[in-house]
DNA sequence: CGGTTACGTTAATGATGACTAACATCGTCC
DNA sequence: GGACGATGTTAGTCATCATTAACGTAACCG
C-alpha cells in the first residue's frame, strides 16, 4: 500500500538524498573530514549501503560537483540567449546566482572548495563548466563596460560570486526575503564600481 | 661561523616556518586532508619533528587562526581608536583587509574555513575574536547609515568580506597592484548600496 | 670533560576509514 | 512458486595517519 511503485523511482530518490545530505556535511566539515559511515547515518543508513549507489565517495563528490556546475551554466546559457538588454540580462543572471546561493548555501559551498578532490577525468569537465559559466558573466559585463579590460571583468566577477556567496557564513543574520535584495543591490554597485579607471 | 646565536632564535624560525607552510597546504587541501608527514616534508624536516614545535596537529591549527583573528582585530581597533571621520575609518579598514587578503591568501582561506577543526578551549576564544572585528565593521558603518539596522549592516559586512577574500579564486587574473583599488572600489560601492531600503 | 637542552631520526602503536565479501530480504515477473 | 534484481547488513581487509617511544647528535655551559 505505502510501498514504492517502481524501484527505479526509489533508487532516483535514494540518490538524491544521499547527494543532500553528504552535501551538507562536505559543507560543514569538508570531504576528508565526512566518513562514508557518517553519510550513510545521515539517510538512515549505514556505511556500506552508498556502494549500491555510488562507485566511490569521490564519485559521490564528482557527481554533485558535475550537477551543481552544470545547473548553473544551464541557467546562465539560458538568460544570455533570452537576449534582453545587458542591463536585464545581468539582473537576471544576478538571480540566478542569488537565488541558488540563498536555497542551497551548502551546495555553493562545495562547490568552490571542493574541485581538488575531484579525480581527473571529471575534474577537468567540472572546471570547464564553471570557466563557461565565468565567461558568460564576463561577456555581459564587457558589453555594459566596454574598453573593461577582460582579466579585469574576470576578477571582478570572482569578486561578485564571493560577495554573493557569502550567504552560508552570514546565516541567521537576515531571513533569505530580506537577504535577496541586500544582497542584489550590492553586487549591482560593486559591478558598476568596477568599470571605474583604478 | 654561520651557526646560530641562541637556540632560542631559532626554534622561532621554525615555528614560522612550519605555520607557513601548513596554512598553504591547508588552504589547498584542507585540514583533515595533509598529512603531519606532508607539513614535515614541506619544511624539509619530516614527520614527527613537528611534536618538537606543537603539541599536535589541532595545536597548530589552533595557534594559526588565533594569530590571524588576533592581528585582525588588533588592527581594525587601532584604526577605530584612531578616532578620524567615519569615512575615513572605513578606508582604513578596508586597507586593513584588503592587504591582509592579498599579502596572506591561504591564511585567511583557512580562518574562514577551518575553525571548526580547532578544539574548544581555543575555538571560543578565535569566535570571540571574530566577532569583535566584524563588530569593529559594524559600528563604523553604523555611524555612516544611521537607521540601518545592525544585522543588516552586519549581513553587509559578511558580504563584503565574502569580495574581499575572493582573491584566492581569482589568483593570476590581475597583479596585486591591479587588485587593490579594484576590491576598494567594489567593495566602497556595495557598502553604499547596503545602505537602501530593501 | 660531563650534562643538559634543542632538535631530529626511524620504528612501533592504535584508530579510523574506504572499500570488498558474504550473506539476507523482498518486491516483481514469469 | 521460484529466479532475479535492487537494496541492505555485518564482518573482514588493507592503508593511511596521528601520536609516542627510543634513540642520535651537536651546541653550549659549568
Amino acid at each position: 500500500m505505502t510501498t514504492v511503485r517502481t524501484p527505479t523511482r526509489n533508487r532516483g530518490n535514494r540518490r538524491a538524498e544521499i547527494l543532500a545530505a553528504a552535501a551538507t556535511l562536505f559543507a560543514a566539515r569538508g570531504f576528508h573530514g565526512v566518513s562514508i559511515e557518517d553519510i550513510g547515518a545521515a539517510v538512515g543508513v549505514s556505511g556500506p549501503a552508498l556502494y549500491r549507489h555510488f562507485s566511490g565517495k569521490e564519485a559521490l563528490l564528482a557527481e554533485m560537483l558535475l550537477d551543481v556546475s552544470s545547473r548553473l551554466r544551464e541557467s546562465a546559457a539560458a538568460v544570455v540567449t533570452a537576449r534582453t538588454g545587458p542591463e536585464e540580462t545581468l539582473d537576471a543572471l544576478l538571480d540566478v546566482q542569488i537565488i541558488f546561493a540563498l536555497e542551497q548555501p551548502a551546495l555553493i559551498t562545495v562547490h568552490d572548495r571542493e574541485l581538488g578532490n575531484v579525480p581527473e577525468p571529471q575534474r577537468r569537465q567540472i572546471r570547464r563548466l564553471q570557466r563557461l559559466y565565468v565567461e558568460e558573466w564576463v561577456t555581459v559585463l564587457a558589453e555594459l563596460h566596454p574598453g573593461c579590460p577582460p582579466p579585469r571583468l574576470r576578477a571582478a566577477t570572482h569578486a561578485v560570486f564571493g560577495l554573493l556567496n557569502s550567504t552560508p557564513h552570514s546565516a541567521g543574520e537576515l531571513s533569505a526575503r530580506a537577504m535577496r535584495p541586500l544582497l542584489r543591490a550590492m553586487a549591482r554597485a560593486a559591478i558598476g564600481a568596477s568599470a571605474a579607471t583604478g
